[in-house]
RNA sequence: GGAGACUUAGCUCAGUUGGGAGAGCGUCUGCCUUACAAGCAGAGGGUCAGCGGUUCGAGCCCGUUAGUCUCCACCA
């Protein structure tokens, strides 16, 4: 049997154990004899370095792993990582810009060299990350979403969406980043509201000479512009209709034509219509067949549409024209405006709308066979909390085509080939066998297209491996409201359409964690927290139990520095209970509780049958908030700050068979605990159960606590009513400014007055606990104090106030009185009888006639009192 | 414009089919009691944002108002 060191110390807990588990293969699924369940690791991306979100989200998820582990599944929790095209290219970019070159110079085959050195780098920090973490993960099934096999998947995947009509290339109006020099799905972008003008020009008419306004918050797309719309409706443009105007920044003829898409209530009812750089104007082009002209390079400098701007950025473009038309005359107004403005989440640069040569996804088939299998409740993802099904549901519900190229080298190359005569379009998993004659696409796909089919990529698929076909569909996804759209759904339409079946039952939805003040952590800002820093300094059972027990599922949470030292605390409690435990178990040998038990031990027991059940309820649910803060107090205060002490009336007894009895509950009971605690705290309870007798190996092959069997419970009411008496009687000391360890007698009576039996067992409780002597009557002055089973009298001179005792007596009768009051109010309204549920009714009696007994001995207690002091 | 969340003790937050308001930290008092002073024993502190409704009964359900926040969509 180990020993626990004096000590808690985490460091000392915590450093090697990991590899030890790893070592030891406890996290390797396979299992054929146990049911599987299935956990895929959102994959954290090679970008850097784990997050506290990060942290939350596994500590999640490795709190369903462990526990399902332990309940006897063949549980696989699989580690993998993701590419994360743009992220991780623009930090290979930037390493290399410190070097002093550029992707362009070294080519494209020696840029992915450079990443896949970055992505091995990095990978290892993470794989540490996860270590330190505690993640119970199988390695030996570890993906990365740019291996061999997930791309295999993905070309399978682009391949077969091509060939079913699903996939389909483009020129569209897309987002466009600038700065990365690519495109950008909608969801990529984020708007943000920022201050801007509205320029508001006279365009003249060809036909009339007559001037109108029009107004723009981009002139410098003016270069770009094909038309002029107004609303057919309109009184005021009716006859302009057909008629031409002057492009004031370029001197070309626009046509004047009629769209219903123009407001006529909002700016000038006129409208100029650029194609290559608006989504609604390229809409208006399309109905109308009018060309679409662009009018910038892809990095965001103007092209020679714009003249003698040509190869000016697109900003000072606008400055140097909003001048010359100043000067001209036809800029009549600038007004100030706060208007959104899309900037890539990733450059954070303001996103221009392009046109350009892109592939799409079509979403509304795969989105509309999500949305039918969510009427299924076989087939349909749970999600918890449930309200995000509705974010879920409604984003599909208006979902647009997705657009998946990216102008980038850093991911999944595109499986299509061109002719380089014939232009002709190859779309398969392998190359054109004469590849000589063919050039494939540049681009690579979107980073979510491979994401979205990680539960099924990563086990095997397309191919129908073992793994696949035993672990897929996965039980549960862990991961936070923000990437619903990003990630949730897309595997959703993804695995259904690819294999009929939605990728996970259940979705655990967590939310952001913020700073102390509420803040987003975030670079700028400087307010972020380094998981390793907090578990160097806490370990990260603290931080963990942190974690998983100070949230609401799909709620934010706020890191408080106070309440991973509470967590600390609540360890360390532990740690020294355990302590005493073993001291007091060197003749036990193993962690079995008897059935026959008596007193404070089935006491004790009665309430771990309890907790346990509440426990499991609430694992079952993934409210492992209330699991942990039920665990919390069932340690704290019932078994350390109740049982312990109580127990060492039995330990130190003279009652040998007591005292094994009691030793053996200690023990078996303190291994119930540390494997309830495990999915919470892995380290530390692991480090505990080892030392206990009769444990397994490790913790983590430990089987989760099953009910206690007792053959009865009939003192459970006997130890509540001792620990009420040594309450009252603590109280009455400090109430009296006595001494906690001042020697008191008592007598204990029931309702009716008559003296209570109690056990020589309580009796030493309450001596060993209050220095309180039971005798049968006291003569002389006494203190009365009412309780729920009659009242205890302490005789003591120096507990003796008359005038406090009266007052204290006073208001309790106070107290009773609107108790008995609200009692008998709700007992004689029929309504009440007939309506409320019988074992309501029937405890609200029985509470009634336990307040007016109490009534009765405060009363009786008061006349006693009070003639004799007057 | 649409959707959602939040408002409970000084602070941060729980509160599970509606049935007497809880925790952690902080505050006050007393204790070095042989597992633990990072502890123990006590105490104080809340018209559950306002108003209305349903109900025998509302922190919880419905409506409404106010404030805080988030997401989605955005008209030149």
């Amino acid at each position: 049997m180990k020993t626990l060191a004096s000590k808690y110390d985490h460091n000392t807990v915590e450093n090697g154990r990991y590899d030890h588990w790893i070592a030891k293969g406890y996290f390797t699924a396979g299992d054929l004899s146990k049911k599987p369940y299935t956990i895929v690791i959102p994959p954290p991306n090679v970008t850097g370095k784990l997050h506290l979100g990060h942290a939350w989200d596994n500590t999640l998820q490795d709190i369903i792993a462990r526990y399902k582990r332990m309940n006897d599944y063949d549980m696989l929790y699989l580690p993998g990582m993701d590419h994360a095209g743009i992220a991780t290219q623009a930090k290979v970019d930037e390493r290399l810009k410190n070097q002093g070159v550029s992707r362009y110079d070294i080519g494209r085959e020696k840029f992915l060299e450079v990443a896949w050195d970055w992505k091995a780098e990095y990978s290892a920090t993470i794989r540490k990350q996860w270590a330190r973490l505690g993640n119970s993960l199988d390695y030996t099934r570890e993906r990365f979403t740019l291996d061999k096999g997930l791309n295999e998947a993905v070309n399978h995947v682009f391949v077969t969406l091509y060939n079913e009509g699903l996939i389909y290339q483009g020129e569209r109006v897309i987002n466009w980043d600038c700065k990365a020099k690519t495109a950008l799905s909608n969801i990529e972008v984020y708007h943000e509201d920022i201050e801007g003008a509205m320029y508001t020009m006279n365009y003249q008419v060809v036909e009339t000479g007559e001037t109108f306004e029009v107004a723009t918050t981009r002139p410098e797309t003016m270069f770009g512009d094909v038309c002029v719309v107004v609303h057919p409706d309109d009184q005021r443009y009716q006859h302009l209709i057909g008629k031409h105007a002057i492009n004031p920044a370029n001197g070309e003829t626009l046509e004047i034509i009629a769209d219903d898409y123009i407001t006529l209530d909002f700016g000038t009812g006129a409208m100029k219509c650029t194609p290559a750089h608006d989504p609604n104007d390229f809409q208006i082009a399309e109905r109308h067949h009018l060309p679409k002209i662009l009018c910038m390079n892809p990095d965001g400098t103007m092209n020679e549409k714009a003249g003698e701007y040509e190869g000016m950025d697109r900003y000072a473009c606008r400055e140097a024209l909003v001048e010359k038309l100043k000067a001209n005359g036809s800029l009549i107004k600038i007004e100030k405006i706060v208007h959104s403005v899309g900037h890539s989440e990733r450059t954070h640069e303001v996103v221009e709308p392009y046109l350009s040569k892109q592939w799409f996804v079509k979403m509304k088939p795969l989105a509309q066979a999500v949305l039918e299998a969510q009427k299924d409740p076989e087939k349909k993802i749970n999600f918890y909390p449930s309200r995000f099904e509705h974010t879920f549901v409604q984003w599909l519900e208006n979902i647009e085509d997705w657009c998946v190229s990216r102008q980038l080298w850093w991911g999944h190359r595109i499986p299509v080939w061109y002719h380089n005569i014939t232009g002709e379009i190859y779309c398969a998993e392998n190359p054109p066998q004469d590849i000589e004659n063919w050039h494939q696409d540049e681009d690579v796909l979107d980073t979510w297209f491979s994401s979205a089919l990680w539960p099924f990529s990563t086990l095997g698929w397309p191919h129908e491996t073992a793994d696949y076909q035993r672990y897929y569909p996965t039980d549960v996804m862990v991961t936070g409201y923000d990437i619903i759209f990003f990630w949730v759904a897309r595997m959703a339409f993804q695995g259904l359409h690819f294999t009929g079946k939605m990728p996970f039952k259940d979705c655990l939805i967590h939310g952001l964690i913020r700073d102390a003040k509420g803040r987003k952590m975030s670079k700028s800002l400087g307010n972020g927290i380094d998981p390793m820093d907090v578990i160097d300094q806490y370990g990260v059972d603290a931080l963990r139990f942190f974690l998983s027990t100070n949230s609401t599922p799909g709620q934010d949470m706020r890191y408080i520095e106070e309440k991973v030292d509470a967590a600390w605390n609540f360890i360390n409690k532990l740690w020294n209970a355990s302590r005493f435990v073993l001291m007091n178990a060197t003749d036990i040998h193993d962690d079995h509780i008897p059935e026959k038990l008596s007193g404070i031990n089935q006491w004790i027991v009665d309430k771990f049958n309890t907790t346990l059940a509440m426990v499991k309820t609430n694992m079952d649910k993934y409210e492992f908030a209330i699991a942990g803060n039920a665990l919390y107090s069932f340690v704290w205060d019932d078994f350390c700050n109740w049982y312990i002490e109580l127990s060492k009336v039995n330990l130190n007894g003279q009652d040998e068979s007591l005292k094994t009895t009691t030793a053996q509950t200690l023990v078996g009971l303190l291994s119930a605990i540390v494997r309830m605690l495990h999915p919470f705290i892995p380290f530390v309870s692991d480090e505990i159960y080892t030392a206990l007798p009769g444990s397994l190996e490790s913790c983590c092959i430990a089987s989760y606590p099953k009910p206690v069997a007792m053959d009865n419970r009939d003192e459970v009411k006997d130890i509540d009513a001792t620990i009420e008496m040594i309450q009252r009687i603590r109280e009455a000391k400090v109430s009296a400014n006595a001494k906690p360890s001042l020697a008191v007698d008592v007598a204990l009576v029931d309702h009716d007055g008559s003296t209570m039996d109690i056990t020589q067992n309580q009796k030493d409780l309450l001596f060993r606990l209050v220095k309180a002597t039971v005798v049968d009557h006291i003569d002389g002055s006494t203190t009365l104090i009412p309780t729920t089973f009659g009242a205890v009298v302490i005789a003591a001179d120096a507990l003796i106030d008359i005038e406090e005792q009266l007052a204290a007596l006073n208001k309790q009768k106070a107290h009773l009185e609107s108790e008995i009051n609200r009692g008998q109010t709700m007992l004689t309204n029929p309504n009440f009888v007939n309506k409320a549920p019988k074992a309501k009714v029937d405890s609200e009696r029985e509470k009634l006639e336990n307040y007016k007994a109490q009534y009765q001995t405060v009363c009786t207690r008061i006349a006693q009192l009070t003639p004799s002091e007057k």
